[in-house]
DNA sequence: TAGATTGTTAATCGATTAACAATC
DNA sequence: TAGATTGTTAATCGATTAACAATC
């Protein structure tokens, strides 16, 4: 859509959408009916108008006053993201407990010490934190958020933390992705045959349970059958987004 | 399950599984049955042999190797992040195009230069690399690996990446995480009365249609209706990890 | 008016879950 | 044997998509 907005193409339909964002036109039409009717028929979606209730439904208009917590390497490398500022996004403060990192700057701003987070959440509205502190210091850093008013805490610390009913948390972890990775490179690579699984193990139920049984009969020395090659499940294969959960990368 | 072997339990049913983690039992044995058959009728599943099998299968008990390229702030947290190392990722190299950053040392190992990359990728058999350069070098980065040998991609440019078939990228946009927060936290503030728009708009089809009809009806300045609250959806609500697509955001 | 395209319904598809036979 | 619990089937639920009336 920005990209269509900036070559000033005045309106899109929700066939061409759909098929330059690889999805159903139908489902792009109704997803879109949920923000609003703002289409025309016989004529398509205007695009200026389309960007804006989508930034809007977002919340991409709105500014977003944000505190980073723990200023190492990733507290670092967020304050100079340059993602954040065009989505409304503004760092309001870097904090950190470590005297020896308080003072010094990043991204152009000084860090300060974790004693003014009240003040500051509170003087700017601050509603959204960011905690990049060790593991062990993550729990005390949100309940001390909390505490100070942030409703909203994005938790790149590998602790799942523990929050009061009305806050939202959302938790990174950098290495599932490189899980996820591993995960579908390892089927890649394909399986030895004599790993005491077999292709078919994965296959569904009556299959699998079939070939579980022959096996169980045959004892352990088993090899694997001559199984069809089967085809990567759509789910799990573009896209670089994120997956939700395990069924989108298992086999069907 | 690691809690569970840690503190020795023996077995576990899909029952008390599924309640530890928020999930339905039946969903829960369904799943693990793709693993194969690896729970005993009356008894549960074996916590260590389960560990294992899925340790297995997700790839955690190979030895992964991987190359960061681009080593500022964010190659640096990704170089010292403690969770890769327990999950089988090795770091082979860090990678730099730029000599001022060549010869210098994160996480206690060396930067090398770009050019080293195809003996490294081929001598130490490297299939993942990690992409942490800024967003005007990353695909031509990303070709570099993948004519090297490199078969799956990280990507945390904020460009998205073209690849040939076979190779797999995932890409990570720090500030989608933030957006999703900023997102919720918009709708706990509440809609202002007169922005225009009604919490009807938010409901599901029919309504939704009635209610902008009535308000065409009525003009611009109809008022918002007395609605009733709409119940957070399940899936919006708690866990804090990632969420593939809208409809897990969006109201129901 | 004829052609195009939306917004929505109804049909389809797939995922989740209740229920239960198998079996420890 | 009686009780427990898996693995799987079949029923249910929800999401996706084809189809089309509304309408520009």
């Amino acid at each position: 859509m920005t990209a269509l907005s900036e070559r000033s193409v005045p309106t899109v339909s929700s066939e061409e959408l759909a098929a330059a964002a690889g999805v159903n036109s139908a489902k792009l039409r109704k997803d879109f009916s949920y923000l609003g009717s703002y289409g025309t028929r016989g004529v398509g979606y205007d695009v200026e108008y389309l960007v804006y209730q989508i930034s809007r439904e977002l919340g991409l208009t709105q500014d977003w006053p944000v505190v980073i917590v723990g200023i190492g390497n990733l507290g670092h490398a967020l304050a100079n993201y340059g993602g954040f500022a065009s989505r409304g996004f503004r760092v309001a403060a870097l904090l950190d407990a470590d005297p020896a990192v308080v003072g010094s700057s990043a991204a152009g701003l000084p860090v300060r010490h974790m004693d003014e987070l009240e003040e500051i959440v509170e003087t700017q509205a601050v509603s959204i934190g960011v905690i990049t502190t060790p593991p062990g210091a993550a729990q005390q850093v949100c309940d001390r958020l909390v505490e100070a008013g942030v409703t909203s805490i994005l938790n790149f610390a590998p602790t799942v933390l523990t929050v009061p009913d009305g806050v939202d948390v959302r938790k990174v972890d950098l290495s599932i992705e490189l899980q996820i990775l591993a995960f579908h490179e390892q089927r890649k690579a394909g399986e030895e045959p004599d790993r005491g699984e077999s292709v078919l193990d994965r296959a569904p139920g009556p299959v699998r349970a079939a070939a579980a049984k022959l096996r169980r009969a045959a004892g352990a020395s088993a090899k694997r059958t001559d199984a069809k090659a089967e085809p990567e499940p759509a789910k799990g294969g573009p896209g670089q987004g994120p997956e939700g959960d395990l069924s989108a990368v298992m086999p069907a």
